[in-house]
DNA sequence: CCAGTCACG
DNA sequence: ACGTACGTGACTGGT
């Protein structure tokens, strides 16, 4: 039996959902479209997203059902449907059928009855099954196979109600919803309940009594009360409001789950439709996919020979990669395209051809995407790749960091070009992935070759637009190269250093492993937090803190608390310490180094939401340097050539020097012109107290003050990482913002004009769009605004640093040095440099690294240097 | 494939 | 009243 994924769709609550949520649209006929646009875009979301194999909409048949002759009230005092809304059921019906969705009602009763009656029938059947309503009453149904999904207050944004989730939101079953309904009524369809209970009481009861016949079994020993009298005296209108509120799950329907079967729109049916309501976004998206790939079926050459006519000048040229991998991957072929003619050439054929050679390596212009990756895999085959004028990669970035992914085919398509297809469906995914025959390989390099040749100009103009063009094009495109060379030189790890601590690692992790078993009694899987959770707070009886969704936290700050009250604490916490270390960082790192004893990181230049690097496989960005056990991992990295050694240079406290300068607060910009330590000069100022009165602890605190100002700060947030009661930190940050208004002000500025422009932006114009700032949700809206204040920061940080690489990278070059740059992390630079160019470059790399940037404060660099990163401290 | 945990700035 | 610090990536266990 194969398990179906089956939606069904409250077609009526839907429709009403829509209608309120979106302002009135008309064709020009006069025709109201918007409830019909909202469920289209609703049916568009659960096609694209759920990709259901079954689906269902169900309507209300007319005006009274089986309840009423219950209840006659029941759904008494509704505004009659407005005529705005009636008129457009005909569509959205029409658009159902075009869907080729099916669709059902059944008289006397409601989509409720025929969606709860096929959803037990599936679930018994096994199924996986989708609800999608705009009202709560259909919570009730909800079980392990049962979702059901919420619209909320917009029409795209949902919530899953889950069991889990209905008992984290309400502390019940989702059965219980019936008898919370059954206490409290509901008012949109006159449920009378028992006048003066509400949800809270309601829930209340139900978490005592479990059940409204519980609760009146047992109505007698309840102590005396205005709630018992009244529950006394509606004892019938509780039993019948939970009747009326039940969802029937053995309606009469006549359709069965077979008849819900899926299997895709008619698309012409569809169109037609949009055109007739002038949907024109939906057209737009379909018009182009279908029109632009039929229209112009793309001629694309696959050659045996690279020719010279073939090569011009500007061109676009895609690598054509086996994975994402590309210091190890094989190159698959090259597309070539120059907007009049396309051409694929197998690797084979590439590799043969010094004409190609020459023209990659020369003064013809290429427009690329992902140059970076492109650089570095033909420099594997002593290719390399020069004058690259476009990157569409980057440019995508720059344009909108929210972007995500390297295919080619969403790219363009935000630019207007639909023909590429994404490599998913070239390839497929997971265990079915596998190199196309080569026809289909070469129209797909091919047409991506010609989409990146065709955006090209769409791209640069936006950009030019928005005033990001120069950011774009002469900070990131330059520094793909410089990055492309960092990588492909790789950084030096010694094995054998690794594999000693390894063993070492080995051997204490087994005694803490046994030591940890006698503690607790019984063998289990420490690394488990689920095993490890029962053994301390149910076997031993420790106190849990804080829970998380699935369980007990055994997180290491919840542990910390805990520490004192029993042993095995610290082994734990020791174990789980080495533990990180032997599995990330010994045998991690040793599975990442090469033959030629290197490791060769991914820089992701177009990843972050800010404007940083991220680095993977492995992750150079995060070897461990806090703890002394870790730290030595460092030992590892070496120089690569005799008498070389590394040499490191970071920024201090730059984040906090951005702040000042973006500010202007005066206090903060002279704290830095002084020069002393920031974090005990905000510590004098917070406590009022003199330089030598400021202990340990006023530091730590003003620190974690600064830290918390850098990342939006909450009184919530600083309470956690310092421990202190909330009302104490809050007391901190206004004390800080009374010294600091400056950074009050900014700070209110910022989220301010984040919502009137929807974005933010950083010293060198890189935007973040805050849509969320807009949201209703507290939660959503909150994280936004501290983003609106952090985001500057961060990224105009970022912004600085990948300057200095750009200017370091031109000044080695220029003074005719052979240091080379390798890492970068976040707010530092890794060379390894010749012993005798070490003295030149303590004076350059600080010179260079802090005059990248003017700002209104001094920007300050430390450095350091030794025979391994370790001792480059 | 997700959640939890933990490494870094 | 809401429930949180900002930005990442890798590994493990468990569905």
């Amino acid at each position: 039996m194969t398990k179906e994924k089956i939606v069904l769709i409250d077609g009526n609550s839907l429709a009403y959902r829509a209608f309120f949520a979106l302002p009135q649209l008309t064709n020009d006929q006069g025709v109201f479209t918007n409830a019909t646009y909202g469920f289209t875009m609703m049916l568009e979301r659960i096609v694209t997203d759920i990709k259901p194999t079954k689906m269902l909409v169900a309507f209300d048949a007319g005006k009274t059902t089986f309840r009423h002759e219950a209840y006659e009230a029941y759904k008494g005092g509704r505004d009659k449907t407005p005529s705005e809304l009636s008129e457009q059921f005909p569509y959205i019906r029409k658009l159902i059928d075009a869907y080729q969705i099916a669709q059902y009602e059944l008289p006397n009763y409601e989509a409720d009855d025929i969606i709860g009656t096929l959803a037990r029938q599936a679930e018994a059947h096994g199924d996986e099954v989708i609800i999608i309503s705009g009202d709560k009453d259909l919570t009730q149904l909800a079980s392990e196979h049962i979702t059901v999904q919420i619209t909320r207050k917009g029409i795209t944004d949902i919530d899953a109600y889950t069991p889990a989730f209905i008992e984290e939101k309400y502390g019940l079953t989702p059965l219980q919803i019936i008898d919370m309904k059954g206490l409290m009524g509901d008012k949109s369809d006159n449920i009378p309940g028992v006048p003066g209970i509400g949800e809270k009481t309601a829930i209340k009861l139900l978490k005592e009594y479990g059940s409204v016949e519980n609760l009146y079994e047992h109505i007698d020993d309840m102590k005396p009360s205005k709630m018992k009298e009244k529950l006394i005296d509606n004892r019938e209108q509780a039993f019948m409001s939970k009747e009326l509120a039940t969802i029937l799950v053995e309606a009469p329907i006549t359709i069965t789950l077979d008849d819900l079967a899926y299997e895709g729109e008619d698309s012409e049916a569809v169109t037609a439709i949009y055109d007739e309501l002038q949907f024109k976004t939906l057209l737009a998206k379909r018009d182009t996919t279908t029109t632009v790939v039929e229209a112009e079926a793309l001629d694309v050459q696959c050659v045996d020979e690279v020719t010279t006519q073939m090569l011009t000048s500007p061109m676009a040229l895609h690598v054509e990669l086996e994975n994402e991998r590309y210091h190890n991957c094989a190159i698959l072929g090259l597309g070539l395209s120059d907007g009049e003619n396309s051409y694929y050439i197998p690797f084979e054929v590439a590799q043969k051809s010094t004409l190609l050679a020459d023209w990659l390596a020369g003064d013809s212009v290429k427009y690329v995407s992902d140059s970076k990756a492109a650089r570095a895999a033909l420099l594997r085959f002593d290719l390399p790749l020069n004058h690259v004028a476009f990157d569409l990669l980057l440019a995508a970035y720059i344009d909108d960091p929210a972007r995500s992914g390297v295919d080619v085919a969403p790219l363009a398509e935000d630019y207007g070009y639909y023909g590429v297809q994404t490599t998913e469906a070239i390839y497929g995914k997971g265990a079915k992935w596998q190199v196309p025959e080569q026809s289909v390989l070469a129209q797909h390099v091919g047409r991506i070759a010609h989409a990146i040749y065709s955006v090209q100009p769409k791209v640069e103009a936006a950009l030019k637009d928005k005033e990001q063009f120069t950011l774009y094009n002469e900070l990131e495109l330059p520094l793909a190269a410089i990055l492309s060379a960092m990588e492909s030189e790789g950084i030096m790890v010694n094995a054998t250093t690794l594999e000693q601590m390894g063993e070492q690692l080995t051997t204490k992790l087994h005694a803490l492993e046994q030591e940890i078993y006698q503690l607790a009694g019984s063998e289990f899987n420490i690394n488990s937090p689920k095993q490890l959770g029962v053994i301390l707070f149910e076997k031993l009886g420790l106190p849990p803190v804080k829970k998380t969704k699935t369980g007990y936290s055994t997180a290491a700050d919840v542990l910390e608390k805990l520490r004192p009250q029993h042993e095995i604490i610290d082994y734990i916490l020791q174990y789980r310490q080495l533990g990180k270390l032997q599995s990330t960082y010994i045998e991690g790192l040793l599975k990442e180094i090469g033959e030629d004893h290197k490791v060769h990181t991914r820089f992701q230049q177009a990843l972050t939401a800010t404007g940083r690097l991220s680095s993977t496989d492995p992750n150079l960005q995060n070897i461990p340097i806090r703890l002394e056990e870790g730290r030595k991992i460092r030992q590892a990295f070496v120089a690569s050539e005799k008498d070389w050694v590394l040499f490191a240079a970071d920024y201090s406290q730059i984040e906090l020097r951005v702040l000042a300068h973006m500010s202007g607060d005066e206090n903060l910009v002279s704290a830095f012109k002084e020069g002393m330590d920031i974090h005990t000069r905000t510590a004098m100022d917070v406590f009022h107290v003199g330089r030598d009165a400021v202990d340990g602890n006023m530091r730590r605190a003003a620190k974690a003050v600064n830290f918390g100002i850098v990342y939006g700060i909450s009184d919530y947030g600083l309470s956690q990482n310092l421990d202190i009661p909330r009302k104490e930190a809050k007391n901190f940050i206004d004390k800080y913002f009374e010294v600091f208004p400056g950074v009050k002000q900014y700070m209110e500025d910022s989220v301010a004009i984040a919502k009137k422009d929807g974005y933010v932006s950083t010293l060198l114009n890189r935007r973040r769009y805050l849509p969320d700032l807009a949201s209703s949700n507290f939660n959503v809206r909150s994280f936004a605004e501290r983003t609106a204040m952090n985001t500057p920061i961060q990224g105009s940080a970022a912004d600085i640093i990948k300057k200095a690489m750009i200017d370091m990278n031109a000044r080695l070059q220029q003074e005719g040095l052979r240091t080379r740059l390798l890492l970068q992390v976040h707010d530092e630079l890794i060379f390894e440099a010749p012993q005798d160019e070490i003295e030149r470059l303590t004076k350059i790399v600080p010179e260079v690294m802090e005059n990248t940037v003017q700002l209104n404060v001094p920007l300050k660099v430390d450095y350091s240097y030794g025979k391994t990163w370790y001792d480059a401290k």
